[in-house]
DNA sequence: TAGCGTTGTAAGCACGTGCTTACAACTAGG
DNA sequence: CCTAGTTGTAAGCACGTGCTTACAACGCTA
């Protein structure tokens, strides 16, 4: 995972690790982040590896070469940034977090697309469930946490499915008024009704 | 498949149309079947044209003679399934039975798939989303005449997105504990915290 | 500078896909 | 019975997919 280079020699010593023109590391990182943007963009199956390939500049051949297959790199992918968020995120904040970087279109390019991939992800059968499911396990542990009711793994699953929703309709479906809706106020009404899932009586 | 023939000829003459050999509108209805069933399993992408023909027992070249395309099939079936549902349910039903219909397994093997249909058929950019367009703006409009909010299409954005959502988690992601949840515990839970959704206040 | 492992490249393979076509088998009307 | 149109069938085409392989270009180390 490492895979750190070292100062070249004649480049500038400094922080700047200066380009080099063969650079297994810098090839491995444009192709995760090419493949985080096409995964969420086409799901999965609608993300080609050549597509991947030409969208991080890079022969598609090394992507096999780094990740072993195209599950291998969804992996990886799915692992570095989803699950980064999940732990340093404050249980409290995630579903708002969440809920809004679905919300927000990624203007200037970066925002975390780890919930889109996960709901265009799990297309064919349970192919690569595997690299998924470890992500929705910590959805719903945290969001769990935030009810005190015996069900309240079921209310995570309902809460996390809101939110996949709301990713499906904005993002593939493109459902107006919603795709273009003020996020404030749907933050408001989404999380007032959550409220209400969180705090209703068990039976 | 069982293709028993009865005797065409000296069959009975009553309401019931003796069998026939060769039965066009036959064939349609099972490649309409075949295909919405599949369709909600596997997502459009996901069924294959010789899956759906060999579900139905039809050579596969007969579905393109009677629907031109894999897109036309899909389209017929969701127009001849899913707005026929929408028609004939009073609005302040509508929501409950779609939610209901999500969370029954079709054990029996027919229920109203036409939401699983639905949000598992919008993968290929925008190909397919004519097809479709039709009966998403249905649910949106019948499900906004339940709030009066000025933002009333918003607020039947969100709830239909929930639908989606645990449509999503049960049928594809298979998520526990919803996949296995009592339907009537489930449906508590969301009728109940959609309440706070019509009603909460503009602002 | 010579050698060698690492990084990048081009071409192609095997397979599954949606769809087409040429043809056989059946049925109905004369 | 004969013929014409309808229904069913088998084979295949063109293309896109994930993945592999054989090879060239490069850069570090000795």
């Amino acid at each position: 995972m490492d895979r750190s280079v070292s100062d070249p020699g004649t480049g500038t010593p400094g922080e700047a690790p200066a380009e080099r023109r063969r650079d297994a590391a810098a090839t491995r990182r444009r192709l995760l982040d090419a493949a985080r943007d096409l995964f969420a963009e086409r799901g999965y199956e609608g993300a080609t590896v050549r597509g991947i390939a030409e969208r991080a500049g890079v022969n598609q051949a090394l992507l096999f070469r780094y990740f072993g297959s195209k599950q291998g790199l969804l992996a990886e992918a799915v692992a570095e940034d989803g699950l980064e968020r999940v732990r340093a995120t404050p249980p409290e904040e995630l579903f708002e977090t969440a809920l809004r970087s679905m919300l927000t279109r990624d203007a200037d390019g970066n925002g975390d697309r780890s919930l889109e991939v996960y709901l265009r992800s799990h297309s064919r059968g349970e192919e690569n469930a595997g690299a998924l499911r470890e992500l929705g396990e910590k959805y719903q542990s945290v969001l769990a946490s935030l009810s005190c009711a015996e069900d309240a793994a079921l209310r995570a699953d309902l809460a996390m499915a809101w939110l996949l929703g709301i990713g499906i309709l904005r993002t593939v479906v493109a459902r107006e008024p919603l795709a273009s809706a003020d996020p404030e106020a749907v933050c408001r009404l989404v999380l007032g009704s959550l409220d209400t899932l969180w705090h209703a009586p068990e039976k």
